[in-house]
DNA sequence: TAGTCGTGGGT
DNA sequence: TACCCAAGACT
């Protein structure tokens, strides 16, 4: 007797697959509410979840609404966000709390327009939302699935270097019809893509798919061409920012020039990283010479 | 659209 | 060691 037709899809397996090995992260909790969910999500861009799920925990704890985060400094935003990187998330996530104590009631809204309208908020985070917190049946892509969708449907070693409408076509296109369902499949080809289909290293005796997966069946030819543009870090201006805040950041108070000189010797780039961060709004000036935390 | 924007762990 | 990579967004 076959199997029903759903049975054999990728979609179907992975699903099979994440019922028995999902991580149990904190925000994939029932509980956890559509702001949670967009908090965890903004704190993922390009940060490793296991190094968010603590400071989400405390997140959650301290600011429960956005009406929370919305009724303190954005200071206390950007403390709070520690060392996740990439800090004028925080100051969006603050932001996107007023806007939507402003013009939505105090919670995220529904629709992908809608949410795409929001700060810090873009193609994958409008679309995580709308299907892990409101089980719509949205393309959700990212890194994870794009690589996987790539390699598993498409045949192909890796996925392109941005992500294109035909990268959600051909994630939507994977997607079961029911809704919740969908929002499932999305969760677990992102589980994969993290745990089994991975960039480097794919454990592909572990994959779920394995038997169904093109890249697999042609070969696993390696990638052609140079995947993504790794940027060099050190002796950057983003270090000397990232060195910089990190002062201002651990200071109870304002701090002067002479306490932020120590971080970097050259006085031209300390002085265009620390121009940089008050552009940004992440610090200011509070006298000649002082400068504080955005909010302190 | 290609560059910018942190930080830390794995290999 | 040096490089790669990580639930992207914004300009």
């Amino acid at each position: 007797m076959p199997a029903p037709a759903d049975a054999s899809t990728l979609a179907h397996l992975a699903i099979d697959w994440y019922d028995r090995h999902a991580r149990d992260l904190p925000w994939r909790s029932p509980a956890t509410t559509a702001w949670g969910v967009l908090v965890s999500e903004v704190m993922s861009q390009q940060t490793p979840v296991g190094r968010v799920a603590p400071i989400w925990l405390e997140w959650m704890e301290r600011w429960p609404s956005p009406a929370d985060l919305a009724a303190e400094p954005v200071a206390e935003a950007i403390r709070a966000w520690g060392r996740l990187g990439y800090p004028r998330r925080a100051m969006r996530l603050h932001a996107c709390a007023t806007t939507l104590v402003r013009d939505h009631e105090g919670q995220p809204p529904r629709s992908v327009p809608e949410l795409l309208a929001l700060p810090g908020v873009g193609a994958y985070t409008a679309r995580a939302v709308a299907a892990f917190a409101y089980g719509q049946r949205e393309p959700v892509v990212d890194t994870n699935v794009r690589r996987f969708v790539a390699r598993a449907a498409a045949g192909r070693a890796d996925a392109g270097a941005a992500t294109t409408p035909a990268d959600l076509a051909a994630t939507v296109a994977l997607l079961p019809e029911q809704p919740s369902r969908a929002a499932r499949a999305s969760a677990a080809f992102m589980e994969i893509g993290a745990l089994v289909c991975t960039a480097r290293a794919p454990v592909c005796g572990r994959c779920p798919v394995a038997a169904r997966c093109r890249w697999r069946a042609s070969g696993q030819a390696l990638p052609v061409g140079p995947t993504r543009k790794v940027q060099r870090y050190a002796g950057t201006d983003r270090q000397v920012r990232g060195l910089l805040l990190a002062v201002l950041r651990d200071a109870t108070g304002p701090v002067t020039g002479d306490q932020l000189a120590p971080v970097w010797s050259d006085d031209v780039q300390r002085d265009r990283a620390l121009t940089s961060l008050l552009d940004d709004g992440l610090a200011r000036q509070v006298a000649p010479g002082v400068y504080a935390l955005a909010g302190d």
